[in-house]
DNA sequence: ATCCAAAACCCGGACCGTCCGAATTCATCC
DNA sequence: GGATGAATTCGGACGGTCCGGGTTTTGGAT
């Protein structure tokens, strides 16, 4: 006797093979009574729902006929002291999910919580009312607070480093990576005394993913003279120049392009003596002003777009056993503030450190 | 304009939907003219065949209910300095690559490479004959080069850090992440002193990620006396008594249980005057021998596993463009070789530091 | 030229499990 | 009693496959 067919045992049962196709799923559109025969009925035939196949047949069910397969909202939240920087690191991100949720078959609608009144819970009831299931949290300051949503009705990606109310998974930036390939370029650029200087609460956030990376290759790269970081939690042009002065490095990475003033004063000319990075391309103002790390959020967003969308297809909502992190290193972006790499073969011209003193 | 179906090219070609399934699929039933008829078409209608669809179509309407499952292929380069541990690092990913690939309807089969006379290419046409898509690649010793694969044929997910030839998707333990946790785990116990051994091949591969995160959290850490790492590329005895003596850390770190005994021998009593904490779960012979750090290899192979099977059924074939790392913290495992936490009040009783001089 | 069998080519029917909207049943409240 | 709405079940349509059966073409013998 061949293996059963849901039809097969639909007919043994007196049901439709599609109340037998949505018990066996655990859909709630069976009454449980119902689903506990089927379910025994299907044990005692044999027969074995295969997995495979059902994720197939969905898929072709669903992604043909008309376009429209469903509402994602991007949820936001804006507080007083939400940086134009931050605006647009979003609206840079959003750029990219949009996209890929419309090649998907989907519609992205952005909420702020904060503007307007908009609380959580009331967030919660618009999204029931309107049948919104997708998420996807884009980074706000601090340590965000989601769990007022009820979250197993949803499933969402945050769109930063780690969450912990509640442990979703994250997509971002790979900083650590992005700083060691930094590194690497630079020395093959022939720089051998790279200085650093970052915001203590930015690089908290990451838990010091960038001077982590920066401490470790310092020690590693072969010829580096090893220049200790500078720290602030509000940027001094004293105590730059002082820093600067103090410790000559020829090529300085940071995330504030207007140091390169403050360098010049101190009588360094870029990039002929003196070299500059800035670590994120959305704090320059102009394309080609600097060299800078390109963290390519437009695709950040779209791999947290792919991320809920294979969730939802996947039928998994609630908060995930196990978050994961999702990274896409930074790019590399060349610019007029730095020398250009040393043609053809490597070791034949050691690459001349910087001797400009000044003063 | 909604995606062509073989019944709408079809109508638009003058053909049955049946010639036109045969047709792509390049049976002899047609003839060859309309076989390149029917492929230009299909290409100007941007119609693509999902061969896992059709594989599932296939099997259920051949053998009636017998159960089909799509395979994967897990692949795995051994080589002569195949250690057991890398086996049993391997063994491990394997059981939770299995678990979630049977749980999706897939069957998992495992090639080494280097068994046996399996060369890269031979598992090619293995692989293409068998109509296997799906790849897991295992991590192997160094830096392994796929590229003799037909890539275009298969997409796949490399299951270690970063993989260059050819780029793919990678998913791994975090270990930054999972130094900074463990280092915040024994500040919160009272540890002020951490020590940390590792061989240098190991961290190397992995980028410094052990060491960033030490060299950066031993600096931002309240409290904390800084201890150099102690570096080798094999552990020796009185290199590494010299280095317990010289900065006497009150907890160390590193792959080897052994040198426990090694502490023991300078005079330390674990867990009373010093710790010990193993970086890797998997080099411990027992399960409580001491606390350590548990990778959690079996969540990584399943969420590689998810990586693989979502690509297949969207039909993403190929070198991905932009690819990803997905990472998952470790575990910290409470041992009997460390102090346990202290209880509620956190200030209290500072933690005291081990003053066990030896000699 | 004519006939006819065989080969080449193409098509319709039936099928799987799923999704969606509609139909049916059941409980509840004026 | 009738209307409203929720709970539950059902029927239709779907896409790619295999199989058996059509229809056209081929080619050799008369």
């Amino acid at each position: 006797m061949p293996t059963p067919t849901l039809r097969s045992l639909a007919l043994e049962l007196g049901l439709s093979r599609t109340t037998l196709s949505d018990a066996l799923r655990g859909s709630p559109r069976v009454k449980a009574e119902t689903v506990a025969r089927v379910l025994a009925a299907a044990k005692a035939a044999g027969y074995e729902r295969n997995p495979l196949t059902g994720a197939v047949m969905s898929q072709l069910r669903r992604s043909r006929g008309q376009q429209f397969r469903g509402v994602l909202a991007a949820v936001e939240i804006v507080t007083a002291d939400h940086t134009p920087l931050a605006a647009r690191y979003n609206d840079s991100l959003m750029s990219g999910i949009s996209d890929r949720a419309e090649a998907l078959g989907f519609k992205v609608e952005r909420f702020m919580i904060g503007k307007q009144d908009l609380t959580l819970p009331r967030l919660d009831t618009i999204l029931h009312t309107r049948g919104i299931q997708g998420l996807i949290l884009l980074p706000a300051v601090g340590f965000p607070d989601f769990t007022a949503l009820n979250w197993e009705r949803y499933t969402a990606v945050y769109a930063d480093y780690y969450i912990d109310h509640p442990r979703l998974h994250c997509v971002c930036s790979d900083h650590y990576q992005s700083m060691v390939a930094l590194l690497q370029e630079l020395h093959a650029r022939g720089y051998r005394r790279p200085g650093l200087f970052m915001e203590i609460a930015l690089d908290e956030r990451l838990q010091y993913r960038w001077e982590g990376a920066f401490l470790a290759l310092q020690k590693y790269l072969p010829g580096i003279t090893q220049v200790p970081a500078l720290q602030f939690s509000t940027l001094e042009r004293t105590e730059f120049e002082a820093w600067f002065r103090k410790y000559n490095p020829d090529v300085v990475m940071g995330h504030f392009p207007a140091v390169m003033e403050w360098m010049k004063g101190c009588g360094a000319r870029i990039p002929q003596t003196h070299a500059f990075v800035c670590l994120n391309s959305l704090r320059t103002t102009r394309v080609d002003e600097c060299a800078s790390m390109d963290f390519q959020t437009p695709i950040l967003g779209s791999r947290a777009c792919e991320l809920v969308i294979g969730q939802l297809l996947h039928n998994e909502f609630g908060v995930p056993t196990k978050p994961s992190l999702t990274t896409i290193p930074a790019l590399f972006t060349d610019g007029p503030t730095l020398r250009a790499r040393a043609p053809a073969e490597p070791r034949n011209k050691p690459a001349v450190t910087s001797g400009a003193k000044t003063r």
